[in-house]
DNA sequence: AATAATATTTAGGCATACCTAAAAATTAGG
DNA sequence: CCTAATTTTTAGGTATGCCTAAATATTATT
C-alpha cells in the first residue's frame, strides 16, 4: 500500500478522537493496516513536529496545529470524494482515489473542483446534462436536446412536467 | 519537488524521443530539474526492468514494454489535463497537476473522468449547463435557467437564436 | 499480588529517489 | 591530435516510511 503522510496521520487520529478521546498505535496500526512499530515511530515524529501530543504507551491527542491540519484534509477529502461520486465512482473507490488526490493537488485545483460540487449541489434536481451525462456513462450515446427539442428527449421528454 | 516515478521517466523520454533519437541523461536532469547523477541511477533501474536500452555515455531509448507505459501515461495526462482545464483551471496548473494525478488514480475513476472530457468534447456549444458553471466560477451567483425562462437568462437570453 | 497475555517501544535493517564530490569518458578547439 | 571543457558515471551519503525481532510496559486473570 500507498505511504501515509503526516497528513493521513492526523486525519485519522481526528476521526478517531471523536469515539475515542486517546487514539492508541493500534487503532492506527489496525486501520492503516501497517506495524505497530512503524506508527509508534510515526507518533514520535508528529509528536516532534507538534501536531500530536504524545505519551508512551498513553495514547496522542491532536494539538490545535493538527487539529487544524486534520480538518482541512478531511474537508478536502470529502469534497473529491463527493465530486468523484457525482461523475459515477463507486463509494469504494471514489474514497480510495480520494484519500490519494487529496495530498498531491493544488490550491486552485481543489477550489475548482469545490466549485463544481457547489455548482451541482446547488442546482440539484435542475442539472439536465447531468443526466445527460449519465445516460452517456452507461450507454456510450450523447442525445443533445435543445429547449426545442426536450420534450422529445428519452431521458426527459416524459418527466418534463415535473422537472421545471 | 516530488519524487519522479518510472513512468514520469519514461513519459518524458517519449516525448523527447521525437525531437532527439537518443535521449541523454542531460535532458532528463534539466527537465526535471534534478541532478544528473541521479538521472544516471535512474537510467539503470530502467534499463535493469526493461522500459529503456542503456549504453553508457550514449543516450537511451524506450524498449516496446516502455513505450507501450509512456504512451498510457501520456494519454492520462492530457486528459486529466484536458479534465482539470474545462472546470477552469489554468493550463501551466492543470499540467502540474495531471502530472501528479495520473499515478495515483485508479482506472475507474480514470474511466469516468475520461467520459466526462468525451461528453463535453461530444457536446460542444451545447452545453448550456458549462456556461452557468463558469458564470458561477466566476461570480458566485447561480442561476437557473428552465427551458420556458432561458430567453430571459442573462447567460444565455441574448444569444438565445444561435445557441440552439 | 504474581503471572500470563497483550500492547507498545526500541534497535537494527531495507528500498527509494534524491544529493555531492570526485573520477572517467566524450566532445570541441586550437 | 592533444588538451580543455563538458558530460556522464561512480561512490558514498541522506531522509522517509516501512519492516522484524526483541525488550519493556501495561492490563487482565486467578
Amino acid at each position: 500500500m500507498r505511504k501515509k503522510t503526516i497528513e493521513d496521520y492526523v486525519e485519522l487520529i481526528y476521526i478517531l478522537q471523536h469515539e475515542k478521546q486517546k487514539v492508541h498505535t493500534s487503532d492506527i496500526a489496525n486501520t492503516f493496516d501497517i506495524n505497530p512499530a512503524s506508527v509508534t515511530e510515526m507518533f514520535q515524529k508528529l509528536s516532534k513536529e507538534q501536531y500530536i501530543t504524545y505519551e508512551k504507551y498513553n495514547g496522542v491527542t491532536l494539538t490545535p496545529k493538527g487539529k487544524k491540519i486534520a480538518i482541512q484534509t478531511k474537508q478536502k477529502h470529502d469534497t473529491l470524494k463527493h465530486f468523484l461520486m457525482i461523475l459515477g465512482v463507486t463509494e469504494a473507490i471514489a474514497d480510495e482515489d480520494a484519500c490519494r488526490i487529496e495530498h498531491t493537488i493544488t490550491p486552485l485545483t481543489m477550489e475548482k473542483l469545490t466549485k463544481f460540487v457547489k455548482f451541482v449541489n446547488q442546482t440539484d434536481g435542475h442539472q439536465r446534462w447531468l443526466d445527460h451525462y449519465k445516460y452517456f456513462d452507461k450507454t456510450g450515446k450523447i442525445i443533445r436536446c435543445t429547449p426545442e427539442t426536450e420534450s422529445q428527449c428519452p431521458i426527459h421528454g416524459r418527466h418534463h412536467e415535473h422537472l421545471s
